[in-house]
RNA sequence: GGGAGUUUAGCUCAGCUGGUUCAGAGCAUCUGCCUUACAAGCAGAGGGUCGGGGGUUCGAAUCCCUCAACUCCCACCA
């Protein structure tokens, strides 16, 4: 292997991911084993890497690798989204940029030219999923507009559609005017923003007098049908029952309402009714039986409904007829005010209410199932507080608007009938049949199709059932064995928009789960607590990243700073302490690999300690990191593996049974060396599989086709506690003499002696260790104190380490006080606690046995503490 | 307007149903070392009245009340 002092990641990570890939490493079939199963989020089909799926992607890797290590048969099923208004969005924009407008374009046209821009952009993300070292089963690759997904989509549109789910109807959607298409109430993003108020006078018809409405959208008074104040306002008492006003500019005369939906305290108390552009508007238009009148154009510019302002934008508009007011003498007055504005999610643009025809979908029954299997814990949230945000939208969850005024999507299944009616089937065939019966001579060019397709999160809440293909096959042995999917990890803001959504589908398609356990990750800020933003120019590109620190050490920078529903802070210090760590095992590996062996050595006493305390210690960091998998608590998981690495086994192990330079290790020693390393390397597979596997490759023979990937994680095992225990007082000793070492500047290669007064507390079998690490010529036990030596205490055992004349009696004398200071005011408080009756009758009986123990622990030290004064002074 | 969460060392965070010296970890900092695996390293060290105030208790970072700051979600009165 090469000597490199340096871990250099970019040959060896291609390499080994073409390896796996060659070896069909990552490819899964249903068999005797337990599955495992993830489906990816699948990230917009041309979308690019950014830190988030990084992130995500990173946590899936580490679930799926170690799942796969533990023996299952596991399965991470990969994909994209078609993004319908994202990418329609793209595909509009580039044609226009070659001078193509999509309105002279025919559908058929226009969908050529998508899929041409999916097949050249699309998919680039899963390519960059592999430089970070994904695991996915790449056979498996979903699309959710592919031939298997449209289908499954159509089939359950139908269904929903027979089973009365899904309905017709003319209501108050959001409207996108760059989209032009609806919006679900969850693609609508409410953000503050700074407007105006503008004060209004509206003519009393027949009188001489005004009354003035406070709006934020002058432009609307177009649509206006009626004027409403509060029946408990007195300031209207004068109005006439039957009166009426004149629209300002528009001159139309409206009825005066009385509702007490009218807030008394809000601007003037009178409020424009404007049916077809306010939700709430609306709903007293119905009430009242007021007409509606639409006066936008489908891209948010003035229709020619009423004749006035024809062609001018929303926005423009506004500002026009503000001037035309102002001129006509019928603005009051104008103020600045802060409301919030919806716009859409995609495309950033206002939201227009609109009235329109559109697909909904209802949802109270179907939510039913879903707010139990997360109540009941069969789903677990982790973390937990994502529980209550997910009850109370399901609880008050409002019928879902599914279709899109978009072409990029899975068109809608309904069959428009030449006089009037529809119907709706899978295919257009079926479709026919259902006419015939209302109208046996229609043919298929009678049927006209719905020219509306679905929300994107329409295919993609079928995700886990529909990668195994088990709507249109519900029967079918790969969903039988691979559903439910075990983990889904995903960011919290796609609660709604998909988590909630694919339960909801898990329960009417499956009767059954998608998955057991959601883990939520947090949003990726940089370290001054910023979302990463492209205007910003704070979100670093991920691919740079695992070009200078390697995809293992980006992805343990990832695993540091994450804790589940946490925003993470990421910062590039973090990547640098992946690399290093990287570096380190690296190094680690080349001692070992740069031993010479003499099998004829007989293992000695300190080299047999050393690996039975690294196994011992290796099984208990393992039962920690078993139990941090099982609360998801994936950055402690690791830590603790980084520390076992670098500390326990790098910086203690290591240094114990190195040989001195130019002496071989024995035959057995260097054996069990390799075989610790390797458990090491498995540890660490599912954080960094690079390096492992190519270390891991390197320790052994291996046979083509074997990897670390598929090899079998080191189960835990039970430990001694006691022998950990002692090692570490052993290591506390071997600290001290190090710290008198720095305190009298004696340099390391100067061998130094040890004298212990022995008890129960001093780890005598660790004495060939201690000497080693200490660099000590002998340890030897006494029985008197020695004078003119610096000494101190672990636990209750006296240390002495002879200087000779290098001792400083006063400076010794000073710190020993210091510390019988601290221990009898220690103990103070200790008796304090004792003394008091109230806790001992009161508090459990371990919790005062405790103080006991404490109690003597500190007498005891404080005992020894005297004496090395003693010692001094004599 | 409603709800949830956060606040512990310079930074990022652990600290489970109050009780093992419980005030911790990693990073950063400081000091000394280029000791033949690694200076991307080694050996040491310093650093916090656990956001403020009050309460319950023998005992509070942990439970309760209150105030403050920050974050997020939901609602959307023009």
């Amino acid at each position: 292997m090469q000597i490199a002092d340096k871990y250099s990641p970019q040959d060896i990570e291609a390499k080994w991911y073409d390896y796996w890939v060659d070896h069909k490493l990552f490819h899964s079939e249903p068999d005797e084993r337990e599955p495992y199963t993830i489906v990816i989020p699948p990230p917009n089909v041309t979308g690019m890497l950014h830190m988030g799926h990084m992130l995500n992607n990173t946590l899936q890797d580490v679930l799926v690798r170690r799942a796969r290590m533990m023996g299952k048969n596991a399965c991470w099923v990969p994909g994209t989204d078609h993004a319908s208004i994202a990418t329609e969005a793209k595909v509009v924009a580039k044609l226009k940029a070659e001078g193509i407008d999509k309105a002279s374009l025919s559908r058929e046209e226009f969908l050529r030219h998508a899929w041409e821009w999916k097949e050249k952009h699309g998919g680039i993300i899963l390519k960059q999923l592999r430089k970070l070292g994904a695991s996915c089963d790449w056979d498996r690759t979903c699309f959710t507009m592919d031939e298997i997904r449209t289908e499954s989509v159509i089939k359950v549109f139908c269904d929903l559609y027979n089973k009365g789910k899904i309905y017709r109807g003319v209501r108050m959607v959001n409207w996108d005017p760059a989209a032009r298409t609806a919006l679900s109430d969850e693609e609508v993003v409410y953000k503050e923003s700074n407007g105006k108020l503008y004060y209004l006078r509206y003519k009393v018809e027949g009188m001489d007098k005004y009354i003035v409405v406070a709006t934020t959208r002058p432009e609307t008074i177009l649509g206006d049908t009626a004027l409403c104040v509060n029946p408990a306002d007195e300031r209207y008492a004068w109005l006439p029952e039957d009166a009426r006003v004149i629209v300002p500019l528009v001159g139309r005369s409206i009825r005066v309402i009385r509702d007490s939906y009218v807030d008394i305290e809000f601007g003037t108390g009178a409020l424009k009714v404007t049916p077809a552009h306010d939700v709430n508007d609306y709903m007293l238009g119905e009430k009242y039986g007021l007409e509606t009148i639409d006066i936008f154009n489908d891209d948010g510019t003035i229709n020619d409904k009423v004749g006035l302002y024809v062609g001018m934008d929303r926005f423009e508009c506004r500002k026009v007829i503000e001037k035309d007011l102002e001129a006509a003498g019928l603005l009051e007055k104008v103020e600045a005010y802060t409301n919030n504005v919806g716009y859409s999610e995609r495309t950033g643009v206002a939201i227009e209410p609109k009235l329109s025809m559109q697909w909904f979908m209802s949802m109270s029954e179907i939510a039913k199932p879903a707010i139990r299997a997360v109540m009941d814990n069969e789903i677990r949230f982790v973390p937990e507080k994502y529980r209550n945000t997910y009850r109370y939208w399901l609880e008050n969850i409002k019928d879902w608007c599914i279709s899109r005024q978009l072409w990029w999507g899975q068109r809608i299944p309904a069959y428009y009938l030449p006089k009037g009616g529809y119907v709706v089937a899978e295919t257009a065939e079926k479709a026919l049949e259902l006419a015939r019966k209302k109208d046996p001579s229609l043919t298929l060019a009678d049927l006209r199709q719905d020219d509306d397709v679905l929300d994107t999160w329409f295919s993609s809440w079928l995700w886990p059932i529909s990668v195994f293909d088990g709507i249109r096959h519900p029967d079918n042995a790969e969903i039988k064995y691979y559903y439910p999917t075990n983990d889904l990890v995903t960011a919290p803001d796609i609660i709604f928009f998909w988590v909630a959504r694919m339960i909801m589908a898990g329960y009417e398609y499956r009767g059954e789960k998608p998955f057991s356990n959601v883990y939520f990750t947090g949003l990726v800020r940089d370290k001054l607590g910023r979302k990463m933003s492209k205007q910003l120019g704070n979100s670093p590109d991920p691919l740079d990243l695992i070009a200078q620190y390697g995809a293992d050490g980006m992805r343990v920078a990832m695993m540091l700073c994450t804790s589940a529903g946490n925003d993470i802070m990421f910062d590039d210090a973090l990547c640098e302490q992946g690399r290093n760590f990287c570096n380190k095992i690296w190094n680690a590996y080349r001692l070992i690999n740069g031993w010479s062996v003499d099998d004829k050595l007989a293992q000695s006493e300190n080299d047999r300690l050393a690996v039975e305390w690294f196994e011992n210690r290796f099984n208990q960091a393992l039962s920690e990191i078993e139990a941090d998998f099982a609360s998801y608590r994936i950055s402690d998981a690791l830590m603790t593996a980084y520390k076992l690495f670098w500390d326990d086994f790098s910086g203690r192990y290591l240094e114990i049974v190195k040989p001195a330079y130019g002496s071989p290790v024995d035959g057995r020693t260097i054996a069990q060396t390799r075989s610790l390393f390797e458990k090491m390397m498995l540890l660490l597979h599912p954080f960094m599989p690079f390096i492992t596997e190519e270390i891991w490759q390197d320790l052994e023979p291996r046979k083509e086709g074997e990897s670390i990937m598929v090899a079998q994680m080191p189960r835990p095992a039970a430990f001694d506690e006691k022998l950990l225990a002692r090692f570490e007082l052993a290591q506390e000793a071997v600290s001290a003499v190090r710290n008198i070492r720095k305190q009298k500047n004696i340099a390391q290669k100067e061998p130094l002696v040890l004298k212990v007064m022995s008890d129960e507390n001093y780890p005598a079998e660790y004495a060939p260790v201690m000497m080693k690490e200490a660099n000590l010529s002998s340890i030897e036990c006494i029985t008197e104190k020695e004078s003119g030596a610096a000494g101190f205490i672990i636990k209750t055992t006296q240390y002495f380490v002879p200087l000779g004349d290098k001792i400083d009696r006063k400076a010794e004398l000073e710190s020993l006080t210091k510390d019988l200071e601290y221990y009898e005011g220690f103990l103070a408080s200790v008796m304090k606690k004792l003394s008091n009756e109230r806790f001992v009758n009161s508090a459990p009986e371990k919790v005062v046995a405790n103080e006991r123990a404490k109690k003597s622990d500190a007498e005891a030290k404080i005992k020894a503490l005297r004496e090395q004064i003693d010692a001094l002074r004599g």
